[in-house]
DNA sequence: TACATTTGACCCAG
DNA sequence: CTGGGTCAAATGTA
């Protein structure tokens, strides 16, 4: 516990270092030639490390003796001595569970075709388990259409849950209502890095447009188990985390979602105090562990309705902005009007 | 060999 | 007691 106290106490002070490093950037761009957006986003990421900071005070405040990251970056069940399941209930157990930040997605398929592959979402995930859903119309090993469809719930976590202590989580399964919606529920948001390039996409996600699928995004935050919905309908995708199908048949070929989308998603789950504003042949900048953390931070401490909204939409806003060549975004090759081609789908 | 997936078992909340 | 969520050993894959 006192690690994860410790870790705390660091996430808030590389956070304060981040504002007052950014603060100084400003001051530069006072001086020289800089353009006006650029000091606007400077502003913009200032006020949010003081945002998350205050956050995680906020946090400390409500008097919950769990971080919100803390039963993760305890490496789970740390105590060797003491078995590791009767470990369990004062780690990561349901008090967790329901401060943690959910959502849930609808995907529509509309031909067969559509749930043969991944819906690549521009993270990895690690399937870790899968159940059956009880009482389900369309149970497992039920024919739908030509597809054996299980109806199960697929569990998935961040491959970087380990390596970054990335919290994120979704769990994928076959709408009751209709065979053809996937529901996908995600809980908490990615802290990591996503470790492809946008300029040199990877190759299972080059030429891959969602062509034939039609995403019904019907999203639903919810805050411990209040059923806090939020309209989020007319939020920017890029602050979004496009799902993947669980649901078997893992062909590269059919990746639905293009390049462009991949870069947009990417951006909205990095804060872009992570790219370098000297970036020469990379361009991303490989922030300190700690600064990856404390992205991720911020996204576990919301607190209201409002505050939800925000952190959706809160990504947005930064990638919004049209990022001036000062800090040298411009060679991220983000095409707006792709993406709202890929969009279109969407509506 | 490293990493991902499968799957039965376990734990906990309701 | 039951179902949801997770673990972890076994297995698969590149």
């Amino acid at each position: 516990m006192k690690r994860a106290v410790d870790w705390e106490q660091n996430t808030l002070i590389s956070e304060l270092n981040l504002g007052k490093e950014l603060a100084k950037q400003l001051q530069n761009h006072l001086n020289a030639a800089s353009s006006l957006e650029t000091r606007e986003i400077l502003i913009d990421e200032i006020l949010s490390c003081y945002d998350r900071s205050l956050s995680m005070l906020n946090w400390d405040a409500l008097g919950d003796n769990h971080t919100p990251y803390a039963s993760s970056m305890e490496p789970q069940y740390l105590d060797v001595n003491n078995s590791p399941r009767s470990n369990r209930t004062c780690k990561g157990g349901s008090k967790k569970r329901k401060t943690q930040q959910r959502w849930t997605e609808r995907l529509k398929v509309c031909s067969e075709s559509d749930v043969e592959g991944p819906l690549e979402d521009g993270h990895s995930w690690r399937k870790y388990g899968q159940k059956d859903i009880l009482g389900s119309r369309y149970p497992r090993h039920i024919m739908v259409s030509d597809l054996e469809c299980y109806n199960c719930r697929a569990y998935y976590r961040c491959t970087h849950r380990h390596t970054q202590g990335c919290l994120a989580n979704k769990q994928v399964q076959r709408s009751d209502e209709d065979p053809n919606v996937f529901e996908v529920n995600y809980k908490g948001r990615h802290t990591c890095l996503p470790v492809f390039n946008p300029t040199t996409p990877s190759p299972s996600l080059v030429n891959k447009r969602p062509k034939h699928i039609k995403v019904n995004r019907q999203e639903h935050l919810q805050q411990s188990e209040e059923v806090s919905e939020v309209k989020t309908d007319d939020l920017d995708i890029r602050g979004y985390i496009f799902p993947s199908f669980p649901f078997e048949n893992k062909d590269e070929d059919n990746n639905f979602f293009g390049e462009s989308l991949m870069t947009s998603n990417f951006l909205g789950s990095i804060s872009p105090s992570f790219v370098s504003p000297a970036t020469s042949d990379s361009d991303y900048y490989s922030p300190p562990r700690s600064h990856v953390h404390n992205f991720g931070a911020t996204r576990k401490v919301q607190t209201s309705e409002s505050d939800l909204t925000e952190t959706i939409s809160a990504p947005t806003s930064v990638t919004n902005s049209p990022i001036g060549e000062d800090l040298n975004f411009s060679n991220m090759c983000f095409d707006a009007d792709l993406l709202f081609d890929d969009l279109e789908c969407f509506a």
